[in-house]
DNA sequence: TGTAGCATGTAAGCCGTTACATGATTGA
DNA sequence: TCAATCATGTAACGGCTTACATGCTACA
């Protein structure tokens, strides 16, 4: 537990970042993981709750995060807030090391290839089908963006939510345009 | 290696697929790994060397491949063509796995969520420079693009490719319009 | 009384990468 | 003759997931 952070461990300490200059005690794991369903889904990825435990440690090891624990019940409940070292830390990473061209994992696209062994119907389904998906996850972005308003504070999640939205609208166009021009 | 396909098997699979009717005694692990970087990479993985040949032996252990083995020099070179049965798997993969919602790890997105820890300038600088590693992504798929023609047997991958070219355009359109409405 | 949500972890294992190792062939 | 390209693998390891394990709290 003492090796670097990785790009998901900066990540969950940026969404630390915007409880920096709150005054509550910080955020446990799990509300963490809500949070990070909330944003990073859409963009990274919803890492698994025993992976934010274990970034969790991983940045308390490095003194990125403090961690206040409540012996309230029978349980030991961990708050964590990020430190002014993690902050550095996090601005130096934002600084220094330029990010990766984007990764797509498309199965869609990756099926679409092999359109040949499946037939133009079964296409035609798989794309309507993603059609729909695309719309319910918009529908689910953008209960996200109206949460964000229009707060300065909040102004570079609202952008990064913007995008989504946009994106998603990109994508239904060119599926609907494949169907209908493609395999109409 | 008796394990279960992955999706990337299935990918490399369908690759080897294109292959089938012609008389060519198949594709050597090398060759399936330039093939993959002018197609997968754009919308899966380009996955390693060293896992190309990995899951081809795992294809061979299913009988999904067949391999010919080239005692021609010193060393041996080993050519693979999907079989009957590879093909059958491949089709059945096709028809009952549903493909799951397309995985995005979009680490532009991910620092301009942090963006008031790094400043308005620095964010403008890296969606510049996103935008050029766009253009010069859309020239590397619009080559590939080019030599797949519109030929019938290749209509699939060029739906393909024209669904990445549209995908770069309207990316590379959201962050300008980021850029000047939003960061301007 | 029981179930959903809150809360925290360990263990096992897979997917994929990087580093390492080796050698033939072709062309400048 | 030297470098690039073709060609094939092994070893180590990291990141992340799934499955498993535990227990409290609030509420219907």
């Amino acid at each position: 537990m003492r090796q670097e952070p990785t790009t998901t461990s900066y990540a969950l300490l940026g969404l630390l970042a915007f409880d920096e200059s709150t005054e509550s005690v910080g955020l446990t794991g799990y509300e963490l993981k809500r949070r990070a369903d909330n944003t990073l889904r859409f963009y990274w990825v919803s890492p698994a709750m025993s992976q934010v435990y274990s970034e969790l440690n991983r940045l308390a090891a490095l003194d990125y995060v403090d961690v206040h624990e409540d012996h309230g019940g029978g349980r030991t409940t961990r708050h964590y807030r990020i430190t002014a070292a993690g902050r550095r830390a996090l601005e130096e990473w934002l600084a220094d090391r330029p990010p990766e061209f984007p990764i797509l994992k498309h199965s869609v696209a990756l099926r679409l290839l092999m359109g040949h062994l499946a037939g133009d119907p079964a296409m035609r389904d798989m794309l309507a089908t993603y059609a729909s998906d695309l719309e319910t996850r918009r529908a689910e972005l953008t209960a996200v963006r109206g949460s964000l308003g229009d707060a300065e504070d909040l102004r570079f999640p609202a952008m990064v939510a913007d995008w989504g939205l946009a994106y998603y609208d990109a994508e239904r166009a060119i599926v609907l345009e494949l169907l209908t021009e493609r395999l109409g």
